[in-house]
DNA sequence: GTACATGCAAAGGGTTTGCAAACGG
DNA sequence: CCGTTTGCAAACCCTTTGCATGTAC
């Protein structure tokens, strides 16, 4: 028996309705070892199950969004990406390849958390992303 | 005499062609303390002189991007937002009423710098946004 | 003069939405 | 069953572009 990832369980849990189509755009998500926009996760889903709409897709991402499973990436490129909730990290996108690479310093955390305490504000949110070109040496 | 602003001047340095338009679009851009986005440069600048299309100010505001006498930024809003280069800084969006307040903190960026080092990148841009709500007390 | 800039409206890319039909709990 | 979800295509928003006309140098 083939079980359900734990994308699907935990959507499950939070009650949301599973119909085949959110089902395989969470496996396709959970399977994913980048961060696929929108027009690739419709291409992986409709690989697995093609009667999925690009619609469909929009509406269960943001679905999902809005359930706190996943989460929502814009990293200037003019289309969302998503990766699925879990550790909190930033991202150094290669602006050569595209290429995305996840990383974590507490050093940054602490630092972006004081900046916007002694601006006078409760920090709720923020974006951090390097933009860079492998060294060649 | 009204003497040219700052930025007008800069791109006659730079040898831009330079047109009513495009001094209108420019004297728009030095005048602002915001961070306009292009619909708001139109409005202000077709104040200034109706005979300017939304076009133009696309197309003006690309080239003076290009140029480097103007940063564009993306804050996740849907649209760009455009300031006038000049120092470096880092800006945190006030979420509940999307003021924009910029800062600048020397730790940051060498942190920037060395995360990137340590990934094996050399660093050629970044986007550090903090989304925060005004502290009540 | 002539290459370049403009206005207009149409096209473009990503995303959302109205509607009737299909479906999950 | 009944409210929700879907597919489809049209609509949307911001931005870009083709073309004929106008203009800076």
């Amino acid at each position: 028996m083939t079980g359900l990832t734990k994308l699907e369980q935990l959507c499950e849990d939070k009650g949301l309705k599973m119909t085949d189509q959110r089902r395989v755009i969470a496996r396709v998500i959970s399977d994913a070892e980048d961060h696929p926009d929108v027009e690739t996760v419709y291409r992986r889903a409709t690989e697995i199950d093609p009667r999925i709409s690009i619609a469909t897709v929009y509406r269960s991402l943001k679905l999902f969004e809005d359930a706190n499973v996943l989460v929502r990436h814009d990293f200037g490129e003019g289309r969302a990406r998503y990766e699925e909730t879990g550790h909190h990290h930033e991202h150094l996108i290669d602006i050569e390849t595209g290429e995305v690479i996840e990383f974590f310093n507490q050093e940054l955390e602490i630092m972006k958390e004081r900046v916007a305490r002694e601006l006078g504000y409760d920090l709720i949110d923020h974006r951090l992303e390097l933009y860079g070109r492998k060294r060649k040496d």
